[in-house]
DNA sequence: AACGTCGGTGTAAATAATGAACCGATGCAT
DNA sequence: ATGCATCGGTTCATTATTTACACCGACGTT
């Protein structure tokens, strides 16, 4: 198919684990042929996404992303701008919050602070969150604009989990429920044992272009420590909101006092 | 030619000011096709490169090169060990200081932390610098792997200001004289008025993978001064190399007490 | 010494990229 | 208002690029 597409492809399978990978790694991994594998790296290579070892001949994300990354962040500070936020929110609930943008048609993990706890939540960097298994997801989806909801609504939803919704009725319900109630909740439906409370966070467009999250362990669950975080979560997606350049909808949040 | 170094191209035409772009300014940039740019936009915006405006229909560097930089940067913390050794350089050069990588087939800037002074070098983040033309590039050539020295040699040398270096023996002359020194002076050879002093910064192999530079107006140099540079920029250098995992080459710095 | 795998290369075949023409919408002069 | 230019985007026949297979030498294990 799209050769551009393919290549880029390549840079998911690096990841926190997965540092550097091999030729033949990638050729399998991908499915492409070796020699086609190389010329999109070499490709890539030239422009500094990526990078070869010079003594393992393996393969690594290059300095160019942090160049395109300042880049970005100088036209508008994402990292900036959440990192207070999110040290207040996970200050605030004790958990691990993280923030993420849509990039493509899943979102981006852009932001995390990690809970002080011993019994947290572990967010990688740079994670990819599908959009029907994750609080995050959901959030998003609720409040995107239209063409971007349909999107992920008549994807193949695989499931992650026992509890992941892979059906377009079932994720359709949450994101109904979701809009009603301006949160979203993901119960272990992308790990096991983890819980998601998120809300939007919206663009100056007034559809959603992201979403803040707080990942409790589930253990810790109970419907009045729910209360608690979303008592935290709901201002801090406001301030991410207008601290973006974001404009809230009129109706947002719909009916917090429920 | 190949196709995803073309689609990959296109993000260079970004920059600290042109922060969006039209469908056909990039393709009049470029010099492709409209019908062209908008499939590799369109590609590149899948794997969140890029992403478009829904307003303007312009398009702009999006949320994924975020997440790359993020999962780079947990494998390797080149921003974070940088920034407190550019800061201190800073402060006790009173000069602006900045560090860049190898990308590619020039250097990237991924680091600066700019002079108090009014009178001060201003550097754009994300600058791409070419490899002859700047004291950087320069420190880099002339530690790096011989090919990547070789290929620096053999690219076609354009002249950015007057006193940039067009010709191979004149680079060359300026590589070696920095191999001797263990240092490297650019003057006005990429901005005008401008005044570079750098040192490589190294690899885990023994060989240059990027350069730390101090930048100063050039009306303010004078022998004296560059000496209190680059005695502030020598273990600044070293710290670096050591502080992103490199090994120094056993006769580095040649001699610095000269 | 035999085997497997590695990164990398060259080739002919085929598929995917290409660019000109065209479209409707928008903005800007006259 | 009217004409003109430019915008983002689409279509489709042509062709040039990508592709995959076989092959290579090097390295590590058995």
């Amino acid at each position: 198919m799209r050769t551009v597409e393919k290549a880029l492809k390549l840079l998911d399978f690096f990841s926190d684990k997965v540092v550097e990978a091999g030729l033949s790694d990638l050729a399998r991994l991908s499915g492409i042929d070796k020699a086609t594998v190389l010329r999109m790296l070499n490709d890539m290579a030239e422009c500094g996404l990526v990078e070869q070892n010079p003594d393992t001949k393996r393969w690594r994300l290059g300095a160019g992303v942090l160049r395109l990354a300042r880049l970005r962040e100088a036209a508008q500070p994402v990292t900036r701008v959440m990192t207070p936020i999110l040290e207040r929110l996970a200050d605030e609930t004790g958990e691990t919050a993280h923030v993420s943008l849509v990039s493509g048609r899943d979102l981006a993990n852009v932001g995390v602070v990690e809970s002080t706890r011993a019994n947290r939540v572990h967010i990688e960097p740079g994670l990819t969150l599908p959009l029907h298994a994750t609080a995050s997801g959901v959030a998003f989806a609720a409040f995107a604009r239209p063409e971007q909801t349909e999107r992920a609504l008549s994807r193949k939803l695989t499931a992650i989990t026992g509890t992941t919704p892979v059906t377009r009725d079932d994720l359709a319900a949450r994101i109904a429920l979701t809009r009603g109630r301006g949160y979203s909740v993901a119960d272990q439906t992308f790990e096991s044992e983890v819980h998601g409370l998120a809300m939007p966070i919206f663009g100056p467009d007034g559809f959603a272009c992201g979403a803040l999250a707080v990942a409790v362990p589930s253990s810790r669950v109970t419907p009045a420590y729910e209360r608690s975080i979303l008592a935290a979560l709901a201002p801090a997606a406001r301030e991410a909101t207008l601290g973006l350049g974001g404009r809230l909808p009129a109706d947002f949040p719909p009916n917090l006092q429920e």
